[in-house]
DNA sequence: TCCTCACACATTATCGATAATCCTTGACAG
DNA sequence: CTGTCAAGGATTATCGATAATGTGTGAGGA
């Protein structure tokens, strides 16, 4: 779905937004900080109207919000935010672990220049998490969960991690969040080393158990 | 996405079509079937005009497909048929089968009504194999297995597994298979014993080994 | 009181037409 | 011969308006 124009982390990839990108993307953002609170009705012609635009790109990003599970659509009637309260977190946090441990497994068979990408992606959430901004970190946290899955090169399985929304999750769970970001991103630095050390098991491993993160009671370990 | 409008195993839950929906299941029976080849491309207003119907659903239906993977939407230049081959059908399987054994897992300890939809599932299954259809065994095959995922009550879990496009994947699985579809079927028994067991690693090993069915090379492993 | 049903309303789903964008082709300068 | 740039054509992206549909309400009968 939003498998272009996703600007490559770090870097400045010039990709023009249509208007239903844009439509989609101030959704998103009033969705995750609750400006739009769960069970409010969405209506495609009173956003249209709100962002001076038509319904058509207004329907065509619902329809990608509702593929994220972040809204209900109910045909003919009408468009809710989702209640993702805690559950929609919980639930998530098994099926990311299934799906990037099986990533984190593939990964360390894959040739070398695949997986630098990983690396970047952790310099950039480092330096991310030294800015201080909780939006900014939960977005490079985002790129490098993102950056592993798809090292392993299945498109099927980047495909299933991402209908998950993890950033809309990551941006939610990282709201609240006022913890020390440079601790949390540095609990990343043991993927990146599973995964360059060859070791299938480990890797695995790893990648499961780092998803406890992401639990709502578990949120700072520390 | 296409997240209402799904009869329901067997029964005839009448919900109507929208255009967007037939356009979607027209070009998925036309690109699995093998009449729109890899490679080729598909205009919108083509497509509507061969269908009698406008841009607009054709449009969305095509979204749809994108997200899962059958089509490559390039902006403003168009949308051509990916080429499947093998890859998608091999890469699908891992992704499978960390997905189906997670719901299994869950799905052992879920109050029993939770369950009953897979035993329904089951017989609609023997059903559709002894009618000897590959297409409709096909379809029946996806709805048990949707019905194990849909048990474990996880809609992270569900969403990730619908954006597979299992159903797609299993129609091409089927299309070229002329073995016994009967014992096809039967080899899904052992996954509802598994899961009324109670036994959660045993369910999760079925449903783990199970996948091995819809590799290409192991497709008729009797 | 409770149920059924027709009708009005709110909202989406679809339409036909126009605007915006990208790719290609060919001319032209270096 | 090569690279750059500017039209032209093909296709999508968006628009504004209309048709279709699901839901709630209230009248009427049992």
């Amino acid at each position: 779905m939003s498998n272009q124009a996703r600007p490559a982390s770090g870097s400045t990839r010039l990709a023009r937004l249509t208007v239903a990108d844009q439509v989609r993307d101030y959704l998103v953002v009033e969705i995750s900080e609750g400006r739009l609170a769960p069970g409010s009705p969405i209506r495609e012609l009173e956003i249209a109207e709100l962002l001076g635009t038509s319904q058509t790109p207004v329907r065509e990003a619902l329809r990608e919000l509702a593929a994220l599970g972040l809204i209900d659509v109910r045909r003919h009637v009408g468009a809710r935010v989702r209640d993702m309260a805690e559950q929609d977190l919980v639930d998530s946090v098994p099926v990311r672990a299934a799906l990037e441990s099986l990533a984190g497994r593939i990964a360390v068979s894959v040739p070398q220049p695949a997986r630098d990408a990983i690396q970047l992606a952790y310099d950039d959430l480092l330096e991310a998490a030294e800015g201080g901004d909780p939006l900014v970190y939960a977005k490079a946290s985002t790129e490098f969960h993102r950056s592993v899955v798809r090292a392993a090169g299945n498109d099927a399985l980047e495909r299933a991690w991402n209908s998950l929304g993890i950033e809309v999750m990551t941006i939610m769970a990282t709201a609240n969040h006022d913890g020390p970001l440079v601790e949390a991103a540095r609990a990343h630095a043991e993927i990146v080393e599973a995964i360059g050390s060859g070791d299938a098991d480990r890797a695995e491993r790893v990648l499961h158990d780092h998803q406890d993160h992401y639990l709502p009671t578990t949120r700072r370990p520390a």
